[in-house]
DNA sequence: AACCTATAAATTGCGTACAATTTAATTATA
DNA sequence: TATAATTAAATTGTACGCAATTTATAGGTT
């Protein structure tokens, strides 16, 4: 019986890995700034997806940051303690949660552009590479 | 006083989120594959490194894997109930903890081979575009 | 109208992640 | 050599992620 090839198991040739490390070492960057405002890495992105939509239900939300409900109502109670969203049944269908962005929400924006300020001084890749990089991930995320 | 840019808080121009994003979609794709052999996805990376390591302590796991105990003393006592690993404190210095594969955890190795030739059938991008994604991100978690 | 099906959130339970603290062992130093 | 500083794990507490289930509402069928 011929010696099997085990190097598909081996961590240095897996792709997921890095992947993994990789984002959660750069949220790990992001923390120190991000608790400036007083934010976990998750609120901020909720966050930036209010900024843009101002009032969405919580399913389109979890389709922005494929999270699904179980993450987000415990995650939406918080900024919603922070005054900085609301949460209200929609009229229309009472099955919708109706999140919206708070005059507290909308000027915390102003506090949260120096975040990615801050972060590009940290980036340890060319300008190029993230470009490349940002194109494959997404082509990974949305096959067309 | 000038309108301010806030493009750079837009979620379409982040970096991480994409990363993060795809960071857990594959790890979603390995679950049913994984449930086969009844490993987490950490589960399976820390079994990756016993699997090439045969015994180490848990410091030095957690540089394999970017994890502190927090995270890895939970997860080796779970390991160590499946009989997958032992976990000892070293002679030499009790202060270090020795992790040491089992038979059973050599075994599993076998079932595992399946798991990558599966994943392999997954992939939604060319081979050269594993490549630089590797490459670029190994570039951001080890600058040299 | 009564019933069936589908859908959206919330809830439950388990397993991470990780910062901060504690405990125990080792090493360095006065 | 007593003590201070350092180190490795474990522990504690908070916040996700996510599968599976439950609850509530809406729409479709007979």
């Amino acid at each position: 019986m011929a010696q099997e090839n085990y190097d598909a198991l081996k961590l240095e040739n897996q792709i997921c890995f890095p992947l993994y490390a990789c984002s959660r070492e750069i949220i790990r960057q992001y923390k120190p700034f991000l608790d400036e405002i007083d934010l976990t890495y998750t609120q901020y992105i909720a966050m930036m997806v209010m900024w843009e939509r101002k009032a969405l239900t919580v399913k389109a939300l979890g389709e922005y940051l494929y999270l699904d409900s179980g993450t987000l109502t415990p995650l939406l109670k918080k900024l919603e303690q922070k005054g900085l969203v609301t949460r209200n049944r929609s009229r229309e269908d009472e099955r919708n949660l109706i999140v919206r962005i708070t005059p507290e929400g909308e000027a915390l924006k102003a506090q949260a552009i120096h975040v990615p300020e801050k972060m590009a001084q940290c980036a340890r890749i060319e300008p190029w590479e993230a470009t490349e990089l940002y194109r494959i991930l997404y082509k990974m995320l949305k096959p067309d």
